[in-house]
RNA sequence: GGUGCCAUAGCUCAGUUGGUAGAGCAACGGACUGAAAAUCCGUGUGUCCCUAGUUCGAUUCUUGGUGGCACCA
């Protein structure tokens, strides 16, 4: 697709409870435009409270795409919402220049800003027989069959980690060809321009900040959210931060308390896996969530590099 | 006021028959192209309360402090 004038992604990117929801609103109010959610978790209807979906007044403000936009009961991939988000924005590129992109899921920001390779789409009757395969013979016997299948990747993998050699294994059946051989890691050139704000603070506040959110999820009825979905807890979905605790305190695994203080430890943790994967982006730059008028800043910052 | 006990990592504590120390939790660093709020890998981060002794050497023993706890007044 070719547009007769320059459009701009501005992505508006960072760990969770920094704050990205205000600067993003604050940004696409002042350039008349819409928002665009990359968050893999906030697009579940049923994880209003746990998943920190932007308020009632936040979404009146802006129009926002890919909030609540689904049910935990159907599943989602990065490569269906890279899809769904090319769609979207040459929609939005037809009425608006600038469109805001917000989220805190770095695959997913990559899905979009940098694109995937050509792989068909997860087979789930697959999935779960490798999943099953796991279970009962183990993560060696299924290692083996990598080695035979793409010696090469065998060799680049994380062999501790039981997704990674599902996944390529996945990609070699599928498509009988060495999933290291599809694997070209090049770029994808999109029809807009992207421009990359980065939100941080310092980590001691963040985890303040963390800690009180968590409270204040709790407040607003986290518990009765979860209980709410426990029956499809084993929904990719709801392998969640907030939830997941939630059901092992319902199975009498811990207490109430230390379900809490699990989802702040595993928020936290969150945080910290979120800011090395961002580090490692040296188109992002960065701002101060904790200082006064970030949004001010960040505005001023996009405003003269669009 | 007296007596006793305690003081070691961010927290709870273990330990060193005198050779500068280690567990759990917390924390920290990293990987990651269709499960990604997922999954996986790595790392002790320390005036051993202070002071003066004894000693080749003190976190460990002794003296005197300081702080905390308990009991007695």
């Amino acid at each position: 697709m070719i547009y007769n004038r320059r459009k701009n992604l501005i992505v508006v990117l960072g760990a969770t409870a920094t704050g990205k929801t205000d600067v993003s609103v604050a940004l696409a109010r002042r350039l008349g435009t819409e928002i665009v959610s990359c968050d893999s978790r906030q697009m579940y209807r049923e994880l209003p409270i746990g998943t920190a979906m932007p308020s009632p007044e936040q979404l009146a403000q802006v129009k926002h795409h890919f909030i609540a936009s689904r049910s935990i009961v159907e599943p989602y991939t990065s490569g269906l919402y890279e899809q769904d988000a090319l769609v979207l924005l040459a929609e939005l590129f037809v009425k608006y220049d600038n469109v805001v992109m917000v989220g805190g899921s770095g695959l997913y920001i990559n899905a979009v800003c940098d694109g995937f390779d050509e792989i068909p789409p997860t087979d789930p009757t697959l999935r779960e027989s490798l999943t099953s395969r796991l279970r009962n013979e183990g993560l060696d016997c299924l290692l083996e069959e990598l080695r035979r299948l793409d010696p090469k990747y065998y060799e680049k993998v994380d062999r501790n980690n039981p997704h990674r050699v599902m996944r390529a294994l996945e990609v070699c059946i599928t498509t009988g060809h060495p999933y290291s051989s599809i694997r070209s890691g090049a770029k994808v050139r999109r029809p807009f321009n992207i421009i990359k704000v980065g939100v941080a603070m310092p980590r001691t506040l963040l985890y303040d900040r963390i800690n009180r959110r968590v409270d204040i999820m709790v407040e607003q009825g986290l518990e009765q959210e979860a209980r709410n979905v426990y029956s499809f807890r084993n929904m990719n979905a709801l392998q969640t931060v907030g939830y997941s605790e939630m059901f092992d305190f319902f199975d009498g695994k811990i207490s109430r308390e230390e379900a809490i203080e699990l989802i702040k430890r595993n928020s936290r943790r969150y945080a910290k896996r979120q800011d090395t994967w961002f580090a490692r982006d040296s188109s992002i730059m960065w701002f101060d969530s904790s200082e006064e008028g970030v949004a001010d800043t960040v505005f001023d910052y996009v405003a003269g590099a669009l």
